[in-house]
DNA sequence: CTGCATCCGGGCCGATACTG
DNA sequence: CAGTATCGGCCCGGATGCAG
């Protein structure tokens, strides 16, 4: 990309990463080395020559390098980018997530960032118990212990809950903008006791949405949920 | 821009906000609404088709309005920005701001958002004083008061210190990253009492990172000083 | 003067084909 | 598996025109 040429500290950042995917690539890297392919298979819709361009820019910059093994891996640098990403996610959230997620597509590994951001921080009082998600390819699973939450690839051998169906209703249900009922009506499978999502005790980011984020969804035709 | 069509919070963020443009129009209406001619000038090589087409998209998207006087304004939702972009400058600032400004264009109201971060919170041992800076087109004045810093446009009648010269050299005194010595061999003219600008306290971001400036920015030749 | 619209050359983007 | 090559088309940047 062409510079914007100022010397601002924003201008110069987007210097480094304000190219057309150069953000989506470092998500996928936020989880750990990755290979080229699988980072094909995680930014659907790229090309393959932008993913080259974008991977020897961002390697001169800094912002990744390649391990031993040939993977793309964040630097140090790059890894700062964690927050600052957080932070555009959680203001873009209570507005772009309300809307239905239609024809966009959805990988179980993306699961990880939202549900870091729903269940940020430590809280002692959440219980110990483990939810299977089934959204996208692979089944992911939700656990809790000591007061945190993680998300890891695979099954669980007896989850509490199982949730499967479509991603927005999914994570409506988990961030405690829609209620059983609605989430099912939204075409979510839900086996197990659904009301023991409620102790996971989501962090709430804007409580005023939620409503509107409810009627929004509900608004989308029931035809398109699952997949 | 066409959408990534991915069901992600940072993916339809970027949607939203992703244009070449658009968060640098953003960071200028953080300083309050602006009519159209004021932005191209604090845009420096935006062409004005693109200016108005960003204009309208992020209007539509709810991040900007135009109050009653036909100025450009953030909405509620766009002002939430402020703090992801900041979190973006303070990532990028310590590699990037660096670099010597060299060609780069630089504004004088760009100076409020750097002296935001390096003078962040509200620090009581801060003594009462006023700064007046000369760098870009217009003077500006960094005044201190019950331990917080601000800046406005304009002069100061009485400043403790004066400083003009290239903003690179100015930023880095004013960080604490240059000591007022490599300052002016760096082409800044001070007058007053240097030694007091450590009064004003600034949060150094990345200490480990201050040798490593100073030494960049020397390298720079010193034709290119004032301007 | 403000606030755009139009036109045009060049570069970036997106899709597909292809190669070591 | 990990990219490179190619090509149409759209977006970007710069200049210019123009209506209120």
């Amino acid at each position: 990309m062409r510079s914007y040429g100022q010397y601002c500290a924003l201008a110069r950042a987007l210097d480094v990463i304000g190219d057309r995917w150069s953000l989506l690539i470092v998500r996928e890297l936020l989880g750990g080395g990755r290979r080229y392919n699988q980072l094909l298979e995680g930014l659907p819709g790229i090309a393959t020559n932008l993913l080259a361009d974008r991977l020897r820019q961002l390697e001169t910059e800094g912002v990744l390098e390649r391990d031993n093994e040939g993977r793309y891996a964040l630097t140090a640098w790059g890894e700062g980018l964690r927050e600052p990403l957080y932070d555009l996610a959680r203001w873009a959230a209570p507005v772009v997530m309300a809307r239905p997620a239609g024809e966009d597509s959805f990988r179980s590994e993306w699961l990880e960032h939202p549900i870091a951001i729903i269940y940020g921080g430590t809280d002692r009082r959440r219980p110990t118990m483990a939810v299977e998600v089934r959204s996208g390819e692979r089944p992911m699973t939700i656990e809790s212990s000591d007061g945190d939450i993680r998300v890891r690839e695979g099954r669980h051998p007896a989850p509490d809950v199982v949730l499967s169906g479509p991603p927005d209703a999914i994570l409506g249900l988990l961030a405690g903008f829609l209620d059983p009922a609605l989430a099912e009506a939204l075409g979510v499978e839900i086996s197990g006791k659904a009301g023991r999502l409620r102790r996971l005790r989501p962090v709430l980011a804007h409580p005023s949405r939620s409503l509107d984020a409810a009627t929004r969804a509900a608004a989308r035709p029931k035809a398109s949920a699952p997949r």
